[in-house]
DNA sequence: CTTTTGTTTAACAAAATTGTCAAACTTAAA
DNA sequence: TTTAAGTTTGACAATTTTGTTAAACAAAAG
């Protein structure tokens, strides 16, 4: 099918992910996404022919996105510590744009039990354990079991986007502090995990 | 209305909290719910009118199991190190048991936009911070902004059971040694906060 | 200009979810 | 044992959400 590409397609399919990943719009209809897109809520089917297909492909592609953001960093060859400081500053500011993604990307795990081929993942993950567990033996990271560091990390730089509306009620900020709060965490974090 | 308490309203607000905290399934459905716990449908309406009234139920119950076991820990008169040590253990074996209710919290907090008066509980956590604060002063604490700190602990305990399925595919581990990881980081977190 | 093909729209149909009601049922009190 | 009050159930209605279709529309090809 020879296509005339009107946008139309990519729009609804960016507006989807605009509400469920940085507003948290977890159960948007498609009424709500085609209204927010500006778009008549038909043209959700004719492109993408039911809702579950258009969730599963959203769905496919944040997990996609968001794996090769990290392979990125885990697999640059920079010296460890570097490569720390930049997958911080890297996932921190892909996470404040949108910081529902991994809730999204859980919640769809929830519901489908999808057996997500993580196989080819855990590979690279391996490879970045040894890497931890290398610096540990040096003496460069406080020894743990690798998986725990980096359970460290990923807590530390997630979480306070998730939490963000009951952090934001429960120490009195607006939007604007509680971002500079955030970007003051890149450096913090680093402190935290080498202290 | 002089109550016979056959126990089917609290069955009914018992599984729903179990489908919704422990489960992760954020949008079942009233026909879930009154299965899940081996009841008519109906009689979901018959005690709670509406199922906006029982989510609604829900949620606040919620709220207040969670605040007030953060209450008990941030108001009881324990050295400060030993009040963290109890935050953590605490805090951590609730969540075991419901992984997914701050999750359910905050995208409750998303829909509805519920000006929670959060007033009242500003100020616990008020106190608290101030305490966080005089231990840094002391040289007890790696001096930063207490709401840092705050998130630090906060992140490292809860982080890991929202992200639970994504990281057992990751590292390729089943729920007993995952548990068991969780188990451990009682230790850890202490030790990542307290260098 | 006309035709072809892909796009958009509105009206309609189907499905899923929620809410209502009267009748059947159960238990405790009269 | 009747009676009264709360509880449970099934049938039905209303609402919400999703999916389909035919017709209108727009743009590129002939």
């Amino acid at each position: 099918m020879s296509t005339r590409d009107t946008g139309t397609e990519q729009l609804i399919k960016d507006t989807a992910k605009h509400l469920f990943f940085a507003e948290g719009k977890l159960h948007a209809t498609t009424q709500e996404i085609a209204d927010a897109a500006g778009v008549n809520r038909t043209l959700v089917n004719y492109y993408f022919r039911s809702r579950d297909i258009l969730f599963d492909q959203v769905f496919t592609e944040a997990q996609t996105a968001f794996i090769s953001t990290l392979d990125e960093v885990f697999e640059s060859n920079m010296p460890f510590k570097e490569k720390i400081r930049n997958l911080i500053s890297v996932f921190i500011d892909e996470t404040a744009l949108y910081p529902y993604r991994q809730l999204f990307i859980i919640t769809e795990m929830n519901r489908n039990v999808i057996l997500n081929e993580k196989k080819s993942r855990a590979k690279t993950v391996k490879i970045f354990m040894e890497e931890i567990q290398k610096e540990m033996d040096n003496g460069q990271v406080k020894k743990m079991d690798p998986k725990q560091f980096m359970l460290n990390i990923f807590s530390l730089m997630a979480h306070p986007f998730l939490t963000a509306p009951l952090h934001k009620a429960l120490f009195g900020m607006n939007d604007e502090e509680y971002a500079t709060l955030m970007e003051d965490r890149k450096q913090l974090i680093f402190e935290t995990i080498f202290p």
